[in-house]
DNA sequence: ACGGGTTCTTCACAGCACGTTGACGCGCGG
DNA sequence: CCGCGCGTCAACGTGCTGTGAAGAACCCGT
């Protein structure tokens, strides 16, 4: 049986919270333990900022210590997994000083911004 | 969960304040954490007029100097953003010798753009 | 208990965003 | 016409974030 709430999604990623499988784009991407973790915590919270403090917590089970970059490290290794699954996007934006958002969109362009004029 | 008092709303702006989101015209636009206390400030006062002083007690949770000019240059920041997300709009007011006043209005009569230099 | 592969943590350094400040020009109001 | 408040730009110092890599910890079959 699978109900409605065994099965996280956000835009292409699929994420099968009975199993800890995650899709996408059709494709399988195996993920680690922390990695699962991480990207289940921010895909249920998509589209809004989410404090590394409450990021280590729901991932970690434990308190975000001073100094720990743990939470950017596997931050940059969804990135390149989701990257290399679904080409063209962005999934993962950074707010600096708040925290990260999952959010799939459009792949950023060339930078512009002071280009104007 | 949601509650009302998690959303600011002033027109077509939109501040979540339980993460710190701002969305206009639907699309997130990132702040740093002096432009969003800045708007939020602004957004709790609708279509009253602030002074700089209090700007920056609210933004800044100090007391303006003599001479700082930090609130314009934030209020040219924000002014900016704003006016990429939705053109055709102004947002914040001035209210020469009193301070800012936040409301959405039609965009003033500009001078035809094609023409430059 | 051992070895090999994987995962996790930690570190170092590079790069960039942010906030501040000074300079300059404009425009409002007197 | 003058003075001062405001708009705008850009450089600079600082702290936060991105990234690669080394080493420790862990898992697992043997």
């Amino acid at each position: 049986m699978e109900t409605a709430s065994d099965v996280l999604r956000a835009g292409d990623v699929e994420i099968r919270t009975s199993d800890g499988l995650v899709i996408a784009g059709g494709r399988v991407i195996p993920m680690s333990l922390r990695e699962y973790r991480l990207l289940r915590a921010l895909v249920q919270r998509e589209n809004r900022i989410v404090s590394r403090e409450d990021l280590y917590r729901l991932a970690w089970d434990a308190a975000l210590r001073d100094g720990d970059r743990s939470v950017d490290v596997y931050i940059h290794k969804l990135r390149v997994k989701l990257e290399r699954a679904l080409p063209g996007h962005a999934f993962i934006h950074t707010h600096f000083g708040f925290g990260y958002r999952f959010a799939q969109e459009p792949a950023p362009a060339l930078r512009d911004a002071t280009a104007r004029r």
